[in-house]
DNA sequence: TATGAATGAGATTTCATTCAT
DNA sequence: CATGAATGAAATCTCATTCAT
């Protein structure tokens, strides 16, 4: 069966503006949002600077999709891993340290570029939900979300910490600070 | 006795230099680092452009500079207030909530400039010191600074949340969260 | 008997064509020559932007194609009219309203492009031989064009004024200067 | 006596300005506003690109700024040139012929961008006003300014086409077209 | 013939930095 | 010490045009 009419041409559109948020998240990752341009990304794909322009109309616009990449990963990873907490917060944990600046900067652009904030607490619900789906004792009771978001707050927090080294600068060890966490999530479990 | 001319010239350039922290300050809690520029920011002080430059090397040296003053202030506010744990805690809140981001934008700078990261480092172990002063039960035990540690991460970053809105927007009260931070502190007392 | 195989695809080819100048000359009334660009001509006719380029060797060439079309347009419906200056005076009028920004963009390139004015200048010949045949009374009178050519040139400013706004913008109203226009063709008549 | 503090560079600051400007009306008579750059017009005016938006914030600002040049140059002309009609005519006559290229770019952006309509429109009255203090007997009368109006659209008709050659083209001599217009300026006296 | 994709060239715009005074 | 002005360098963005299919 032959491929419909311009079906290839598309798909090697798609293929292109994949190469485009692939080599975006490779920068976002490795110099950051901010030391980074679209040039860079464009080039880094493989592609001229007006390349860019036929994909994206600036450089938040694939921000934002780099950044739905990044959380269908994590999810990914989340589903693949198994349910017991230590585990869940290690796959956290090596997601945060790979992506460290990526999620700095997220949070940066968050705080002045209204789209990203928008798009940031939409997932934080989602986010919420599925961590009543893996743990009931710990879902949203009523209209009241704090015990889970403030779960997944601290272990934000913690993992951040580690990954950037804050932590063990701070003579806080990585084991005891999974501990704490851990600790937390039995104290919260209703 | 009129003063030395050198000691004159310093007092009248000292001022220069904290008029610029004072307006980079300014600039960093209302539009962020990433959106202002030396030009302005000399501007908002009522000098020239090349005046900035006069003190200063370029943008991130008075970035550190405007951190070290931000600091002082949570430390001063911190001093004045009450040692309760809640008003510890409204009192970190209020100072999150106006300078949300400063903080943000410091930790995207500490992700790629080892300047922010050291000196944002020195601040964490400075800032465990105080707390194991103001609260005993809550001091490092040997080397092990986990606890301390702990609690600062969890109470910044739900601080973060609530100021952002994040928390809000996933259904999370300001006075649901806060409890759970103060009921933390209880379960983290030794 | 089917058509020749050369002169179907003729037809096909003419008829690509046709659709693009349909098209430009919509992009020209819409927002102007100077506001869209080729691909956007292509595109709304419904091809892509390598197409434009099968047909006309650039953007020139296209608007003198709708020129063309234009000015046929406006001779079928002066045929079409009835010959007493009034009716006449309005069909212009209409017309010109319709194409505001096609005539004052052909004024602009005609003063820059050779092609254009050249164009321009051998229409104008024409349209004073039109006026001639409906106006016998107007027609011109052995080498010396000007009484017509007057009459054509106060139209068409008056007509442009009403058009654009500027009239009413200076207290004229529409009727009083078609009024003046009427008075003056009276004057004009040998 | 000393300059003002700040005068001279001020001083300095208008006379780029001033060289813009000039740069600028010059590149618009001569190329054209459609077929020149605010890098270019920088260069002509001796300095580099950036120089530019330090002084207009785009390039039909700068146009807008070489408009009113443009119109106090004319009134400037029109004011030291004898009062009667053909003088004036002639006045006119060759103010366009020099600006003719500037002055069809003036009405194709009039027709798209509002700020240039808005300042069009304004003159105009501007105009008609001074028209009806040279010549009493062509003021407005009360609320309908048609008379004055139609005489000057008219007559700016009329040097354009003699400006741009197409009157000659068409078979209308320069002598030929202002006797008509004196005869309609006749006709139009109350 | 038609095209989807890509791009070289260049226009627009920003900004950290310098220079002459 | 302070500065007004200017700018080199680079990032952003547009568009006429081409190429492989």
């Amino acid at each position: 069966m032959p491929p419909l009419k311009g079906s290839k041409q598309t798909a090697k559109s798609q293929a292109t503006r994949q190469k485009l948020v692939d080599a975006a998240a490779e920068e976002f990752r490795d110099i950051g949002y901010f030391n980074t341009d679209t040039n860079k990304i464009a080039v880094r794909a493989g592609y001229a600077p007006a390349t860019f322009y036929k994909h994206f109309g600036n450089k938040l616009e694939i921000f934002l999709a780099a950044y739905e990449v990044w959380v269908a990963d994590e999810w990914r990873a989340l589903d693949a891993s198994d349910d017991d907490p230590e585990t869940l917060i290690r796959t956290v944990l090596a997601h945060h340290k790979k992506h460290l600046l990526f999620r700095t900067d997220l949070r940066a652009l968050a705080a002045t570029e209204p789209d990203v904030k928008r798009y940031q607490n939409k997932l934080r619900r989602e986010q919420v939900k599925r961590l009543g789906e893996l743990a009931p004792d710990l879902a949203p009771e009523g209209d009241d979300w704090s015990t889970p978001v403030f779960l997944l707050l601290t272990l934000e927090r913690v993992s951040d910490a580690i990954a950037d080294g804050s932590a063990k600068a701070s003579h806080a060890s990585e084991a005891a600070l999974i501990a704490h966490v851990i600790k937390l999530i039995d104290g919260l479990r209703h």
